[in-house]
DNA sequence: ATATTGCGCTAAAACGATATAGCAAAAAAA
DNA sequence: TTTTTTTGCTATATCGTTTTAGCGCAATAT
């Protein structure tokens, strides 16, 4: 640990004390001694007095020189959604591999805060983005993708914008938890869901209805909108409006609205799953705690976090423009309260 | 949204297009106009054109010049905890309003890795930190302290060092949390905690025995220890010895400890708060889940993150090196499981 | 002997902002 | 009138890197 006080060890000390040019060390000291033809010995000797030196390069001047900063911005929804903090917490792991740091924000699904968020982010040099979008920002992420800085959409992407992005395979899973229910014997399923555009939420229901559909129970299908602003609530009055119909089990489209429905289950106290069969999506802790444990669709979040970065990498150091479009499926977590 | 592949607008480009200097342009948009006595119109003819040509500052450029970056490294034991991501979330709000930007990463509780956390950072050019330490990570943050890096730490500071600090009244809010058991009519109260030496752990079981000593049940102190690396069976093993000498209440320590402590619970098919009265520590979604709602105590999360990064903000700009510890009180949430 | 090539290195110009020293003209004081 | 002060501005060095252009010398080719 050095001094803050004293003054830090630069290029140039290490040149005056190994008599060569700044240039030499410069080259030496970042792998490129071969091509720049400089003696092999020269070389060792610059960086073992670097190393003597505990040169650490300054990376402002760095960043000024090469006009790239190292730094991904990241903007997700709410990193106090345990979803999002593993793969913020997984992308950290992927970019320090790659030399890379990440900077991060939530947007709280406001447009206008994810826009202030990625211009302050570009005022802080970001060199690229991995985005995921809310309702009504697909103008401004489009803008984005104009202005040709580095993006890839995440976890819920505008898939006619011509950019990379990687996100769940929402229909394949969708239709995987519904289709578990039907083959554990429930038929009348009903849905939970937000009342959002965005590619995530409409793939959800998309494959909930074909899973739906290819069993025959299209006319079972029914799907209720919990609102995010009095999420609680409206989740426990779509339960209950659903379990008068008849339903006799429920798909939860996010992890959000499996926890309101726990919660509300709970308070209304339904037998699970003998009175309701439920799937939920994402993890979290509540989902074992319930008295009976709930089934959901676990989302890989280190593969969908690395593929992430990897992309965006690529896009920065080979200038690759090719775009590149992930799905990855997601796992159906079988637990109590899905099986009669 | 600017074009990437356009080149940035500089200090130099508005000089131009205003006809005066660089040194002119810079002062009139830092604000120290009357300080170099520049006539007024012409700071406002420079404001102006800088906001036509929108004009954003290089970042890298200021940050090598003045050898600050604004930017706060803030080093968790993991993100992926609702206290922390809570937390983090909280220090990027009030650090925006300062004009700071906040770097995070998640040490793990190992202090390699919070060390190699801290080095990185330093390279990047932090202006300070605010760090929750972990075990054996003393040493360290005494160097750290040393070597004159603002630094407030955080949560779990290690008080002997002389640095500020920001945590919860631990003490305090043990020995509200158990005297509130005893109030309630439990009277074999046993405490799940982590064996650890962090100060907060110490003092939140200090609490715990202070409250029980000041209401006659000196005897009745039984604590017990969860295993974070098995944390699950550890506490689970902890819990069933427990009830068997009798126990009739439990205090956990942290809400890791909660949930694993729930989760045991509802295993153990133990009845709350019939047979086992319950109060654990921080918030969690899986508190209300659980049959029973959990009491806990709440720590008051944006006034010990603002309080920390202000502290930090100002040893940053006043070159303050006044010391301040502060401790902020927590508060109980009663719920249905310590109401016999 | 002269021209060419390769080798090992240096000098110096950027990158964009800030801050110090100082200059010319106008205003005030002598 | 001459000197001093004030006013409004400029030139330039600097922060620590990276990178381009090129220099002098020796070895090889002609």
């Amino acid at each position: 640990m050095t001094d803050r006080k004293t003054k830090k060890v630069s290029l140039k000390d290490i040149a005056r004390q190994a008599g060569v040019s700044t240039s030499l060390t410069s080259f030496a000291l970042n792998g490129k001694g071969k091509e720049h033809r400089i003696s092999e010995e020269t070389v060792r000797h610059i960086i073992q007095i670097a190393k003597d030196l505990n040169y650490k390069p300054n990376i402002a001047a760095k960043n000024l020189r090469s006009g790239k900063s190292g730094v991904i911005g990241v903007v997700i929804p709410d990193i106090s959604n345990i979803f999002f903090a593993q793969i913020v917490r997984s992308m950290e792991d992927v970019a320090a591999r790659l030399g890379y740091t990440v900077f991060f924000g939530s947007s709280d699904e406001y447009a206008q805060k994810l826009q202030d968020l990625v211009e302050s982010l570009i005022n802080r040099g970001v060199d690229g983005f991995i985005i995921a979008p809310c309702e009504r920002s697909e103008k401004f992420i489009h803008q984005l993708v104009n202005s040709n800085i580095p993006i890839v959409q995440f976890d819920r992407p505008y898939k006619n914008i011509e950019s990379s992005y990687v996100t769940l395979n929402n229909h394949k899973a969708a239709y995987l938890a519904t289709s578990h229910l039907i083959e554990a014997g429930f038929c009348r399923i009903g849905m939970v869901a937000y009342d959002i555009s965005l590619s995530h939420m409409q793939e959800r229901i998309e494959g909930y209805k074909a899973a739906m559909e290819d069993h025959g129970l299209k006319s079972e299908i029914c799907i209720g909108f919990a609102k995010s602003d009095n999420l609680r609530k409206s989740t426990a009055k779509v339960i209950a409006k659903m379990k008068e119909k008849g339903i006799d089990a429920l798909f939860f489209a996010t992890n959000t609205i499996s926890v309101a429905g726990l919660y509300a289950i709970s308070e209304q106290k339904i037998a699970i799953p003998r009175e309701l069969g439920l799937v939920g999506f994402d993890g979290s802790d509540a989902f074992e705690l319930c008295s009976i444990p709930l089934s959901y669709i676990k989302q890989p979040v280190e593969k969908l976090s690395k593929k992430a970065v990897e992309i965006l990498v690529n896009m920065l150091e080979e200038e690759n423009r090719a775009i590149q479009c992930v799905q990855i499926d997601g796992e159906l977590i079988v637990n109590a309260s899905s099986s009669c």
